[in-house]
DNA sequence: ATATATTAAGACCTTTTTATCTTTTATATA
DNA sequence: TATATAAAAGATAAAAAGGTCTTAATATAT
């Protein structure tokens, strides 16, 4: 019942193209691992990997980077964890069990149920568009920057 | 958002020594891990740290092994995870945002939150042997043997 | 055409987590 | 008191996750 740091870097990075970047505003992986501060490197990787499954677009060359498509952003969150995690990871019962649902639960499964099935929905009901329209429009930030480490750097 | 493995195994192992042991009926680590199917030596670290946390209790030798005192029984599942993952780890915004609150909440922070106070109030509300008899008389079993992996052995 | 900017691909490294093995220590009981 | 049994301690290993680097491919602008 967890993202991994990679899905949790994919949604922002995908969130932040939905927002910033169009198809003649392209934008390259050192400018999204710097605004939200991910490593480039590892980021690269992972936006590979969602251009293969079709959840954003590349191109090479100058003025190139990524960007979403119309079909892209018809695309939603849950598909960019299922590129990245795969969906077992997030099914997983919360206290480890193998067998664990309505008839034999665990001691939590009442709690993690009714909150798996929100949190899903939530990431499958909007596209990635809507999402993004909706962060912004509440003016909400995304990022993973740190104020205290940037105090001590 | 989530528990280690780590966690998961002493949370279950913890359950399993509430239930079946005493102070005049210690068991082993084989047999705890045997029974819920957890790695022994794994198991045999957690049960260290988890003594040392004074979470439970041991005695070595001949008829020793681990058990409850009246005292850990006290304890709770939030106790546990405390002591093996740290608090952390359960803590942290679910998509990874370094500032993540009420005033500047992640998309599914409020989502999240109340389901983090939820499970968090099962795990700390009632004490482990509490914890333990809701289940029982529940007739639940925690395993994490999975049925079709002994299919194939 | 060529130079350049950018992604693609894949090898490689590091850290963390999970798991194992071996030796030492404590204790019950024969 | 010797022996067997079980945990404690700590060294080691394996696997997974996270992260980096280098080179190749390719699209674009000039």
């Amino acid at each position: 019942m967890m993202l991994s740091r990679a899905s949790k870097y994919a949604i922002l990075s995908t969130l932040y193209l939905a927002e910033h970047a169009s198809e003649n505003r392209k934008i390259s992986v050192k400018v999204i691992a710097e605004s939200i501060d991910v490593p480039s490197p590892f980021l690269a990787k992972l936006f590979q990997q969602l251009v293969k499954g079709k959840i954003i677009s590349s191109t090479k060359g100058p003025n190139g980077g990524f960007y979403l498509t119309k079909k892209n952003q018809k695309k939603n969150v849950l598909d960019i964890i299922e590129n990245i995690d795969g969906l077992n990871r997030i099914n997983e019962c919360f206290l480890g069990l193998s067998e664990c649902d309505g008839t034999n639960p665990c001691p939590v499964h009442f709690i993690v149920e009714p909150f798996k099935n929100s949190i899903l929905g939530k990431f499958r009901d909007k596209n990635i568009m809507e999402f993004s329209q909706e962060i912004v429009s509440k003016g909400r930030k995304l990022t993973i920057k740190d104020i205290s480490t940037e105090i001590n750097s």
